[in-house]
DNA sequence: AAGTGGTCTAGACCACGCC
DNA sequence: GCGTGGTCTAGACCACTTT
């Protein structure tokens, strides 16, 4: 690894900047695995703590990704998440040229806790059909959801096909259709449970996006947490105003 | 610093533990400022890299935040956010009992950017007016932002008050209107120059919000780029679907 | 089995905030 | 001027992935 003209590769910031520059010209592609850290060490003559630190910043900025005890890689290119468009995941990471791939990763019946019965207006300890999946974007997992649906309106969904929109399944097998949303998104943290199921160091940031979908008797139809790569995604929302 | 039962405070996910033990307890307030690095350490037996680690983790989590070389603090509750809303960010951070303030820190006249003559859609060079204004909340800095409109749409602008809500100011000093907007969001690292606006690190983790807004006539009335705090922001929006 | 990242130690010096 | 965080060094051992 060479260095742009006179940058101080001792610190970790001019670590960071000559890791940078490789990227950012295009020596390596998408995905494309970065020297081990020792390699970059004795490229630098910093300690590994140093060349570390410029990794992270890196990570931080969402340049690089690592697999853990593996390496460290070149992020893709984020894709555009608009969670006002219906037709769902697997169509709209196609129509930007990229291989979605959703996975069910189970399915039960819940009783509701008090938040959740407060969301869906049903008593406590009623029964709530409870829906884990993992979305990848070009083998790559991006997104750990769960989905909580009322069973009074859905009644027999989890015998279904639940591998791609599920709200497609909620409008043709149960003639519910959404009506509104409401939709939050909040940088996180990825703990233990999302981090795991992400197969990322604990920790690493990301951002949650939690949607309830209300039909049009303001019902509440499905109650959705993901949590998402923070550099896997960028959101992007056209709205009419008054 | 005590520990809850067996934690094993030696490695960094155990000196986490037991620091956001106390914040969740409450023994330490919103903005309260915890024991100094080395402080912590005697309490734990850690080595200060350990330590350090476990601040950076729980700084990811948007538990804490540090004033650069003066220490670290708990993170008061985010605010919300809701792109859609027009009163503007004075009215609702103030709506949610916090204390906004706005700075007007610079305005001038600038030639339209490749970028920026595509999205208002005039001659690459073409003049438009800037705007950098960095907003508070309890008299924390939260976001940064700069603001571009056109001077056709608002002649004069940059003699009006411009330290409230500037959407406000178009509507009632030139009848512009905002009928749609695009709003984008994207993970991202707060470079330099709006680090040093926020008076944080270089490479903390923020949000990007990006937001485009257009009259009835699809003209670009104003092209807004905000730097949020990752820990000062809850985003939530309701859409009506069809 | 070899190599990788993940973690940890025990020091050190510096620049800067605060008093 | 003292204490703080910011940065860095030069080791070490472990758990895991990869071959």
């Amino acid at each position: 690894m060479d260095l742009p003209d006179g940058a101080d590769t001792r610190h970790y910031l001019g670590v960071r900047d000559s890791i940078a520059a490789h990227i950012e010209n295009g020596d390596l592609g998408h995905n494309a695995c970065l020297p081990s850290e020792r390699q970059l060490q004795s490229g630098t003559g910093a300690a590994r703590g140093t060349v570390r630190a410029a990794l992270f910043q890196l990570e931080a900025e969402g340049l690089i990704y690592r697999k853990e005890r593996s390496g460290w890689y070149v992020s893709p290119a984020p894709i555009v998440y608009d969670p006002t468009r219906w037709e769902g995941f697997m169509s709209y990471v196609k129509a930007q040229g990229r291989d979605p791939k959703t996975e069910l990763l189970g399915t039960c019946e819940v009783q509701a806790t008090a938040a959740l019965a407060d969301i869906f207006g049903v008593d406590a300890g009623a029964t709530l059909y409870e829906l884990r999946r993992r979305r990848y974007v070009d083998d790559r997992a991006v997104l750990v959801e769960t989905i909580y649906v009322d069973p009074r309106l859905a009644p027999g969904l989890l015998d279904h096909d639940l591998d791609g929109s599920l709200t497609q399944v909620l409008k043709r097998e149960y003639v519910v259709d959404v009506a509104r949303n409401r939709i939050d998104m909040q940088p996180c943290a990825l703990t233990q449970a999302e981090a795991a199921a992400l197969r990322v160091k604990s920790g690493l940031p990301g951002l949650l996006v939690t949607r309830i979908s209300y039909d049009a008797q303001g019902r509440v139809v499905e109650y959705d947490q993901e949590y998402w790569r923070h550099d896997a995604l960028k959101v992007s929302v056209d709205i009419r105003v008054g």
